[in-house]
DNA sequence: TTGTACGCGTTATCAT
DNA sequence: ATGATAACGCGTACAA
């Protein structure tokens, strides 16, 4: 079993450890990996030669023994929910984040990893996994509830950690979050100085913390500008470019009919735009549309007014809010804990009537 | 340092190991051990004891413990460029197949973790650090090129891996692929029985794989049916609706003018929508158009004639393909080999017009 | 059937 | 400045 992996062998072609290192350079292992480490007790000249042979002979740490030996695995988890319905869901989403996440990471020596909870397995049991497996130093959750238990289980397990989304469930732990408050607010000014009033917002239908957000900042704005809510015009919807469908479906069969609709799905409106084709009405025209929107959003006809947030920035602020959460670092400043949302850009275009 | 995670301490909750469960069992750990890993020599009160324990202790073994005496993590990785321009960027292609390699994967305990390849690092080197500190048990590589190092260098290093695509630089690995060959073949066919003889054919500028498989289709079966290939009808696009734009500038400048365009990449047919619309011209009537698509596809008019995968059955067949290549798995069978392209289904639209 | 003891690769402590 | 050696948590031959 000495020396041997589990993989099938290749006929010479091994690994360099540590201990390879130390023989093939006639010395210890422990001042090899003093060396490695970059250790202030060891002679220069040694220090030099023992990177030089790592080098050519590729020595690269074995992960699993300097996690056992650290109790660190330089390891960053985000956490995904592949069935998410969470809004902004979606590939580019995360990988602009992830992005703007590795290049503060890496800097730090720390290694960024999507977990990928599957939509077969209670959330709360993959994360619980994962924690107790010690397989990550630090972990980023999305998808966040008004209410959730993740939240106080990560404290309760002492596992550093942020999340992308605020919660009810405060442990103190940072948080990012997508300005959403800001985008309804905006949007409802928009709306109401091109003369609406009778404005409806869309709302996903899980508990996500966004859901709660935007409808106190709907109600908030709306009473600030002198404007009753009328509860028909908080409709739910499904995520997805169907629930924009039956979003339309649902809004052109009230009485009154709303002039404008609010949503937080940047696919969302593929749907309305469908949907509004089908009953022959135009949007921006038969109804004012604005939300939140990537990329993507340029296919649309007529150009869809929405709002944008910088990913990658808002990965870089969320890897920046980790760090000092993780102890034992020379940067660590335990005293502010980032909580923020980041700012959206607004896009114009002509999906919003001038009533006037 | 004794019984001490490197976390701050949080009075009193610590994590439950092996020995911790054989203390508290009165049992020794090599006892606990095999009882937890199902072995056949453990008495069955004692197994159901050690495991009825181990749930109420919230037992989970840790990952570099396992990892370091097993030789294996249990972890398989799938590396992701975070600066790809490999078509299917976009929105739910990632997440739909690491849901399917999900599904079979936690069947033989295993866990999917998508790597993220920094787009400020090279992908090789970023590639031989998780191979050489044995992050993984093995890969899956996407955005496979033409010749890819990074094939040959996983079969050095003796790292079971599957690769997303197919290359020249073969070593025999498991592949899976979208059936773009099998796409071109249909498109062309479609076309020609529409009576289309000038058929132009849109490739990405990188040196994917796929746009290589694309050009041999077409050539393939142009000559099949007879039609000389004019080279000028094999043009370069950029990624995204902007590459749909400028692609039908060049298509209209072309003389003959091509009928048709096959093209592979989803986004691009929106950008052709809008390039046709700038020159008076009607996508399906003045330029034919079939290709890859996503449900985006649904957003446009006239309808899309396009192609689909089923990337949850895909997600499933990369699993299926990776787990023969990982030895000592009971259910391994090194014999077979899968490598296969993943069937298209063909969704009709308006996008085709008659020439007859 | 169960307990003991060693090894996995690395870091850290204690001598030297 | 360097070498020996004990952890880290777990699996497993081997002994009992």
């Amino acid at each position: 079993m000495l020396g041997m992996t589990n993989y099938p062998d290749n006929g010479g072609h091994t690994l360099t450890g540590i201990r390879d290192l130390a023989r093939h350079l006639d010395i210890s292992i422990g001042t090899v990996s003093r060396a490695l480490n970059n250790k202030p007790d060891v002679n220069q000249d040694t220090k030099s030669k023992v990177l030089k042979a790592a080098a050519e002979l590729g020595y690269v740490p074995n992960q699993a023994g300097r996690a056992l030996s650290k109790g660190r695995t330089n390891v960053i988890g985000f956490v995904l929910q592949t069935d998410s319905e969470g809004m902004m869901q979606g590939d580019l989403f995360f990988i602009r984040v992830f992005d703007g996440m590795q290049s503060v990471l890496t800097q730090h020596g720390l290694n960024l990893v999507a977990l990928l909870s599957p939509s077969t397995v209670d959330p709360e049991t993959y994360l619980k996994q994962i924690v107790a497996r010690r397989f990550t130093d630090a972990l980023v959750l999305s998808s966040i509830h008004r209410n959730d238990a993740r939240i106080s289980y990560l404290s309760d397990q002492n596992l550093p950690f942020a999340t992308l989304g605020r919660s009810l469930t405060d442990v103190g732990q940072p948080w990012l979050d997508l300005d959403f408050d800001g985008v309804v607010e905006d949007a409802i000014h928009r709306l109401i100085a091109k003369g609406h009033r009778k404005i409806a917002l869309a709302l996903p239908r899980s508990d996500l913390n966004l859901r709660h957000i935007m409808v106190e900042s709907y109600r908030r704005n709306l009473a600030r500008s002198g404007i009753e809510v009328n509860e028909d015009f908080i409709v739910e919807t499904d995520a997805g470019d169907n629930g924009g469908v039956t979003l339309v479906h649902d809004l052109i069969e009230l009485n009154p009919r709303p002039t404008a609709v609010i949503y937080s799905d940047h696919i969302l409106p593929f749907g309305i735009y469908r949907g509004l084709a089908e009953n022959g009405l135009t949007p921006g025209q038969d109804l004012s549309l604005i939300g939140v929107g990537t990329r993507l959003a340029s296919l649309l006809t007529p150009n869809l007014s929405h709002y944008r947030f910088n990913l990658f920035d808002l990965g870089v602020r969320i890897a920046e809010a980790l760090l000092p959460t993780m102890q034992d670092r020379p940067f660590s400043d335990p005293a502010k804990i980032i909580r923020e949302s980041v700012p959206y850009t607004f896009i114009d275009g002509d999906s919003i009537r001038d009533m006037a």
